[in-house]
DNA sequence: CATGCTAACTTAACAGCGTTAGTTAAACCA
DNA sequence: TGGTTTAACTAACGCTGTTAAGTTAGCATG
């Protein structure tokens, strides 16, 4: 079937179900030819949308990253940095699965920078010197990143029954696993939190 | 040629050469017909000794998180915590490329729960409770992880100048690229400076 | 209205991937 | 000495992202 009549897929199509792939599968469940399948269509025609399969994932990534709100350097530092910060993990938690991909660079270049301006000129309005808005703006995103992966609490909990008599400190580390959700987004708002109160302790001096 | 009189083969020698290609070409640079090209061998011999690329990947991570020093909270919390998580980053700077494979969880259990023991240990005993013992310690994984991507200024700086009129506040961006090291070590550095003291403020109450 | 061009798909194929099967011959143990 | 194990080999499977070439619908133009 060459040309068809209506066009069977759009980029915005062709992201949705990448999306749910990554979501439902992983990110290394996601293949040109699976997701041809899912859209119904051979796996070339994709590429008529998009040049690579790279572009694709960014295109999805910068689509997660639309949700991320850096507009609250309004209402003073302290809260755009910790509206920045908690609505950036809650876009990554919501497709953990993108997380890997996303942590290796900025999707689109003009919105992602968009977002840096704001925060860096947020802090700096606030008095923050240039030098350490832009470390407060890279520590943020570490910590960001960080608590997304989620391996702390994830990473080691799976089969730890066995080692519990062996490492008497981890006593009660067999009930993470359970509350591993819960661990990961406390242990951010901890961390978040802990950061801001050294940072207001700094800025007062 | 069949078994051969001398092994060409070993465990280490396996390791070492994967580690120097991920060094030089990246983490998707390495592929087990390229690491057995460069060992002067084919393919398949590797699965003689590793029975797959993931578990060697495995054991090249935890050779390189065996330089984590986690020894110091013998000389106090704060000193143990600052210990820990600048000899964990730069383990990770050393080979920045594996880290995103190291990201996705801890490799071989037992020397990372032996180690997680130790900090939590570490912690309680100077008197934290056990539930913030274990958020400090995934808040510091969290930095360290994030600080290792260290997107943040890789990420956007390359070809930051076309942008440099449209974003004002990141007039000094241009310089970034150059400093890109010292401004990812010194935001790493700041980072666990404001969350120590951010604890240190918290426990003293 | 016919012609030509572009758009949107198709199937076939390439090089590379991790991994498995089956073969061979040296090394080791009884 | 004989049999088993060990450490390599070549060939191949199914998968990957991607390119090439073929086919026809839709659209613009003379």
């Amino acid at each position: 079937m060459p040309r068809p009549t209506t066009p069977l897929l759009s980029r915005g199509g062709i992201r949705a179900a990448s999306l749910e792939i990554i979501d439902r599968d992983g990110l290394d469940g996601l293949s040109m030819r699976k997701l041809a399948a899912a859209l119904g269509v051979s796996a070339p025609a994709l590429y008529f949308h998009y040049p690579t399969k790279e572009q694709l994932l960014d295109d999805v990534a910068s689509e997660i990253m639309e949700k991320v709100d850096v507009s609250a350097f309004a209402d003073g530092w302290r809260e755009g940095l910790l509206t920045w910060a908690r609505s950036y993990r809650a876009a990554l938690a919501e497709h953990p699965n993108i997380v890997p991909f996303l942590a290796r660079g900025p999707g689109q270049r003009d919105a992602s920078l968009r977002r840096a301006d704001a925060i860096h000129g947020g802090l700096v309005a606030a008095g923050w010197p240039p030098r350490e808005a832009t470390m407060i703006g890279a520590s943020t995103k570490y910590l960001v990143l960080g608590a997304a992966m989620g391996s702390f609490s994830r990473g080691f909990v799976d089969d730890v029954q066995v080692y519990l008599d062996r490492y008497p400190s981890l006593g009660d580390a067999h009930r993470l696993r359970e509350h591993a959700d819960a661990v990961d987004r406390d242990s951010f708002d901890f961390a978040l939190t802990m950061f801001v109160d050294g940072l207001a302790a700094r800025l007062a001096t």
